[in-house]
DNA sequence: CAGAATCCATCGCGATACTG
DNA sequence: CAGTATCGCGATGGATTCTG
């Protein structure tokens, strides 16, 4: 059941990777307010460069979170929307952020006291 | 807010990371069973280097989730344990498991989908 | 506007060997 | 038993340039 070899832990594990990859969970998250376009998803997350952006939505596209609407004009105009499926994947997802949230002070006082032990042990 | 900038944001960015990297998770919900010895993970993780079991243990241990008891005897023993705030963290890490286990065969006809398009696209 | 293609630096991670 | 040290490959991701 914790076999990697197993499938189905596979997919948990791709899963979590693609979670945890630069900027998914930015892009889900943005789109859970609303569709949008290439270009507006750029100035809402100014750090992505186009490329990483192309590839996380074709990565989303291709686990089926998120839907991509070609509209061939010029310019063209694509609009991009999380799916039934992308919706239903917020909920957990808010609950991962919700906890860091939550415990971001623990966590840096977890990191102070773990560095200054790490400096007395060198320092001996 | 979406600003990677942002302090808060970067925080909530690190943990996503840590979930989504190769063996965090497992070692997580490994010891949330129980405490563990290091040999005893690696037995329960066959395919975990003892390299990067050192590693995932270390960052759990520095974000304050697991504890690390030493037993200095010959040979030397160590513990290591969820903390209140590793315990705490099982909760959401298990709700995003259980997404993608109730959605498994929907990202797989997904991937099925995408990638037969893809191909039309690249046979024209 | 919405990409595709290419180049390149960095890093995660595995394999291996050594240690108190 | 529980690590540390070193090496090296492949993947990740940024910058830049070109296109329909």
């Amino acid at each position: 059941m914790r076999d990697p070899a197993n499938p189905v832990c596979r997919t948990i594990s791709t899963l979590l990777q693609r979670i945890g990859d630069k900027w998914t969970v930015l892009v889900v998250s943005t789109l859970g307010e609303g569709p949008r376009r290439f270009n507006e998803l750029r100035r809402e997350i100014p750090s992505v460069s186009q490329r990483m952006l192309t590839l996380t939505l074709r990565n989303l596209e291709r686990d089926g979170l998120v839907s991509r609407k070609v509209t061939p004009s010029i310019p063209p105009r694509v609009d991009y929307a999380l799916t039934d499926l992308g919706c239903s994947l917020l909920k957990p997802v808010n609950a991962l952020s919700q906890w860091a949230l939550d415990n971001v002070e623990a966590i840096h006082r977890a990191h102070a006291r773990f560095d200054t032990e790490q400096d007395k042990a060198e320092a001996a």
